[in-house]
DNA sequence: AAAATATGAATGAACAATCATTCATTTAAT
DNA sequence: ATTAAATGAATGATTGTTCATTCATATTTT
């Protein structure tokens, strides 16, 4: 045998990738400058992405996934939305503190009209997105008249948007606490209610 | 005196970035293919505009403040929170319906972290958020403890996440109705109880 | 009224820089 | 020695921008 595929340049390579879109959006994120933040050979990711394209698309779609993981574990424990949503955010949250670059990605490709999560995600997501809604109703916690579109907004779009306007200190606000966290949570009920 | 600048030539310009930069991104908009869609000659922009960034910041200016002004006009007229809201999300509604791809250029470029508004604008837009925030608490139909941040992903950024989401067909839905318009307002309005 | 002139609107070829992608070559494991 | 990982120079296309040139027209002169 040859030697092994080295894991920990493809690591970076998506690392240099993500940093680098966030930074110069799609575009502006050239191969060479992935390549040379990655500190790695220029035409070395097409051995494993067929294109630029790819490569992003991939990454996203990975991105998207943990935070649907996410929900979906927390469907299983849960049994109020109230609790779904709380914990949601308190994840979504901690994203936004410990690793900033990522969800700022997620975040500048879903509004890309180049960029469209997979039609299985899509699928997958309304689905939780039913499940969040009939434990709800269940509940007494939510309208029963409630879309999964109006709930997707709420739920999932909402509290993306609240983060990435703290993340770029839209309103000169930088300052993270577990009770805006849970107040972000109460806003999004309440406009279920 | 020579001829007349063509004006015609300035707005079928403004015309074309706009829709190339909605179709493939600022990145992806190339001024060869803004000035060959716009029927103008290639060089013929840096006339009125220094930069491509000039350009599509110039745009994004323009037409942000044409959503600022009419909140403005909004809140001298009316008295209620409820119709500031409703009738904002009306115009809204009103330029996807029309204009898709304006609404479309300022919810792809308000996403990117190139692309800011300006200081004097997020200025204006704070003080009007602050407005519609008494006028709510005066009439209590709003939470008196509600902040600027909050109010502002409420009464602007849900509004246009959920137009976008429609546009994008991520539920398979594409039918404009009055009601949903009323029932946005409504959640957007309860959220900030 | 007609011709000459002056002005600046508009052009598009040319520029260096940069782009995504390829592949012959080198390197380092087995 | 063999195999495959990894390199990076090379490619041709495309990028944003410039500027010498052309052309249409308003103004002035005859």
């Amino acid at each position: 045998m040859a030697r092994l595929i080295d894991e920990g340049k493809i690591r970076r390579i998506k690392e240099a990738t993500i940093q680098l879109v966030v930074q110069n959006g799609y575009g502006g994120a050239a191969i060479s400058s992935i390549a040379k933040r990655a500190g790695v050979a220029e035409g070395y990711l097409y051995r494993f992405y067929s294109s630029k394209q790819q490569l992003v698309t991939e990454l996203l779609y990975s991105k998207v996934a943990q935070i649907v993981e996410k929900l979906e574990s927390l469907l299983e424990t849960c049994t109020s939305t109230k609790d779904v949503m709380g914990q949601l955010i308190g994840e979504l949250f901690r994203m936004g503190i410990e690793t900033p670059v990522e969800i700022k990605f997620i975040y500048v490709l879903m509004h890309d009209y180049n960029f469209q999560v997979s039609d299985l995600q899509r699928q997958h997501i309304k689905g939780l997105i039913e499940k969040v809604i009939r434990i709800g109703i269940a509940n007494g916690e939510l309208n029963s008249r409630i879309t999964v579109e109006e709930a997707y907004g709420m739920v999932i779009i909402y509290p993306i948007e609240f983060i990435n306007l703290r993340m770029k200190g839209f309103f000169g606000i930088n300052e993270w606490s577990v009770e805006e966290q849970n107040r972000v949570a109460e806003f999004s009920i309440n406009a279920l209610k």
